[in-house]
DNA sequence: ACTCGTTTGTACCAATCGGTACAAACATCG
DNA sequence: CGATGTTTGTACCGATTGGTACAAACGAGT
C-alpha cells in the first residue's frame, strides 16, 4: 500500500460506495476500478478473494464505525439519554441526513443477504439489543424497551427508503426528529 | 398466449418473484427462464422491450394491484377507520406477514430507481396521501395526518427490512400491530 | 384440410462478467 | 548501488450477460 496506513480505509470507503448506489450484483470489477482509480491487478493484490472479499471487507468496516460510534455508546455512556442522543447524531450523520443509502439494509433485501446473514443480522441485532438496553436504563419495562427499539430502528430504515423513493432528505430528518421525541420523551 | 387470458399476469407474478429475490442487476435472464419455464424466444415475444420493459410490467402490476387493495380503499371507504383496517390487512396478506419483500422499496435503494424513479415516487406518494387523506377524516389535523402517514409507510418498510434481516416475520408483524394501534388510537 | 398469425426452441451475437497470470515498475532498506 | 518484496498495468481466460434471427411447431377460423 502506498499511500501510508489509512489508505486501505479510503480504498474500502471508495468501494463501500459502489456497492450502496449498485447493490452486490450491479457492482461490476469495472465500476470498483473507475470508482478507486486501481487496476485489476491491484485489487486483487488487497483483496485476493475477490469481490465477495470487497464486500466483506466493506461490511466489517462499516460494522466496526457503527459499534465504535452508534452502539457502544448506547452500552458505555452513563447517562442512557445521553446514549441515544449520541446514537440519533452519529446515525443522522452517517446517513447524511437522509441522502445516503443503509447498505446493510440494501444487502439485507437483495441476495446478498444469503451472503452475509450473519453479518446482517448482528448489525441490526445489536442495534436493537443496544438500544432497548439503553432504553430499560431509563426505567421503561424490558417488553416495552424491546418493542420500541426494535420500531426505532425499522423507523430509520424505512425513512432511509422514503428518502431515496421521494428523492427528499426531509423524509429523514422529519422521522429522526420524530423518533427522538420518542425515544425521549418518557422516562418513567 | 395460449393459457388463456390470465396467463399473462402468472407470467408477470413468476418474473416478479425473481426480481424480488434478486433486485433488478441480479435478475439475469437465465433466472428468469428458469422461473417461468419460458424460453427468450417467448419472453421477448411477450416483453419486445426486454428486461427493462418485463420489470416496467411487474411495476405496474404491482402498482395496480395496491390500487385496488391498499390505496382506494384509504379514499373510499366512508368509515375512514375501516378503509385503514383494510389497507392493513391488505399489507400484511401482499407481504405474507414479513415473509416477503416490498419490490418497490427494494428498488428504490438500488440503481434501479434511476430506470423507475416516476413509478417508484408515485407508488409511495399516493401510499402516504390517500393515508394521510383516511387521518384527516378520522379528524386529525392535516400536519399531524402528514406526519403520521408518513411514518407508518416508513415502518411498513423498515419492518421488512428487519424482518428479513433477522429472517423472523414476527418482526414484521408486531410492527403492524403497533401501527395499527397509531394509526386507530386518537380519533380526536 | 388449409391458411394465418402466434408461440416456441435453438443457434448465435458482441459485450461484459469475475478472475488469473505475469512481467514491469516501484519503494524500501542494507 | 544492489537486493527484496510490494504494487501495478496489461493481456488474457472461460462463462455468462442481454439481445437478435429465424424456422419449426402450434392453435383457431374457415
Amino acid at each position: 500500500m502506498r499511500k501510508g496506513a489509512s489508505g486501505r480505509n479510503e480504498l474500502i470507503a471508495a468501494i463501500a460506495e459502489v456497492f450502496r448506489a449498485h447493490g452486490y450484483a450491479g457492482a461490476s470489477l469495472a465500476l470498483i476500478t473507475e470508482a478507486t482509480g486501481l487496476g485489476k491487478g491491484s485489487l486483487y493484490n488487497f483483496f485476493p478473494g475477490g469481490k465477495d472479499e470487497m464486500a466483506a471487507a466493506v461490511m466489517a468496516h462499516i460494522d466496526h464505525w457503527f459499534e465504535d460510534e452508534v452502539f457502544s455508546p448506547l452500552r458505555e455512556t452513563k447517562n442512557p439519554q445521553e446514549g441515544i442522543s449520541r446514537m440519533l447524531a452519529a446515525t443522522d450523520a452517517y446517513f447524511h441526513s437522509g441522502r445516503r443509502v443503509c447498505l446493510v439494509g440494501a444487502f439485507a433485501l437483495d441476495d446478498a443477504r444469503d451472503r452475509f446473514a450473519a453479518e446482517i443480522r448482528s448489525y441490526f441485532g445489536r442495534w436493537v439489543a443496544d438500544l432497548a438496553g439503553a432504553l430499560r436504563r431509563t426505567g421503561r419495562q424490558e417488553a416495552q424497551a424491546e418493542r420500541l427499539a426494535e420500531e426505532s430502528v425499522a423507523g430509520i430504515q424505512g425513512a432511509l427508503t422514503l428518502a431515496r423513493a421521494f428523492d427528499d432528505p426531509d423524509v429523514f430528518s422529519r422521522t429522526m426528529a420524530s423518533i427522538r421525541e420518542r425515544l425521549g420523551a418518557a422516562d418513567i
